[in-house]
DNA sequence: GCTCTTGTCTTGACTCGTTCAAGAGCAAGG
DNA sequence: CCTTGCTCTTGAACGAGTCAAGACAAGAGC
């Protein structure tokens, strides 16, 4: 796979020393949308040889903080990665297969990211998570299940 | 502790067997919304004496799957459990402590469910975490506590 | 280009929440 | 009371994620 300069310019940009495995993982997270860490690992491996899967959880952590991925993981699920971030969308998690796709925030005025009683927290972020059946698993309801029940 | 016939007579509501680790994990959850596994058995074994964390497992699955506790699993904390179900409410999460607080939904019914673009899903529940900072957190924030702890 | 500094990657072991498996125990119905 | 089958105990195992120490390389300064 060629150099992508532009995820280069990225880490740059986030302060991030431009090396390989961080490239690579970068480049996976936005290949991959929703990839579970494991299914990073291989994707950065076909990439680049061998690499530590201790290297790919640090550059993950150190992407998250920095900003430029979003870690999600819902229950029962292992944790995943996305490269949106920025804009507040959510997801939907099929309760059979565990796919998951984004969801553009639902309603305008957002009745349910406004609490009605915030015990005294102070708010900053609203995570929505609908859950539900995907298309597939619709038609074919029976299914190979993934997650639990 | 005495004995609690309510307990009993929920369980029995469930179709599910009477005994004695099962109503005292069930009166753990009501006693400690939230709490954590660990906390759970800790609790049971205060009123039972000892018992196997393998039965509040599968006893806490048991209710679980019967709908008479609820299972939230915040990301980066371990499994928690409470006895609140049926209604919608939504929890708001401290970034820093972890404490978790309830938050009823701002809207009587489900608006949570309709997403903008459902992707095909059929979506069936709407979970909703907020994120901030709990009261006391937020007093001890002033003292220089700052960064994602 | 060369060296230095500092942050990053490799290797390997380890933690901990949760689950699996086999057998003993007990609740509920007859 | 006895049978039946679910439930609890015991003990081990699993797996995602983390910790620790040292080798290594990216970027800065010369």
């Amino acid at each position: 796979m060629t150099v992508t300069p532009d995820l280069e310019q990225v880490l740059k940009g986030a302060e991030l020393r431009v090396t390989r495995p961080r490239v690579a993982v970068l480049s996976a997270v936005h290949a991959h949308p929703h990839a579970d860490t494991d299914s990073l690992i291989r994707a950065v491996r076909a990439d680049l040889g061998d690499v530590s899967h201790q290297a790919v959880y640090d550059v993950l952590r150190a992407l998250t903080s920095a900003g430029l991925v979003r870690r999600i993981e819902p229950s029962g699920s292992v944790a995943r990665y996305e490269a949106r971030v920025g804009d507040n969308h959510h997801h939907v998690v099929c309760r059979h297969c565990g796919a998951i796709a984004d969801v553009d925030c639902a309603v305008d005025e957002t009745p349910c990211l406004t609490a009605s009683n915030d015990n005294g927290f102070v708010i900053d972020e609203a995570e929505v998570i609908y859950w539900g059946t995907c298309p597939a698993c619709s038609t074919s309801d029976r299914h190979r299940r993934r997650g639990n029940t």
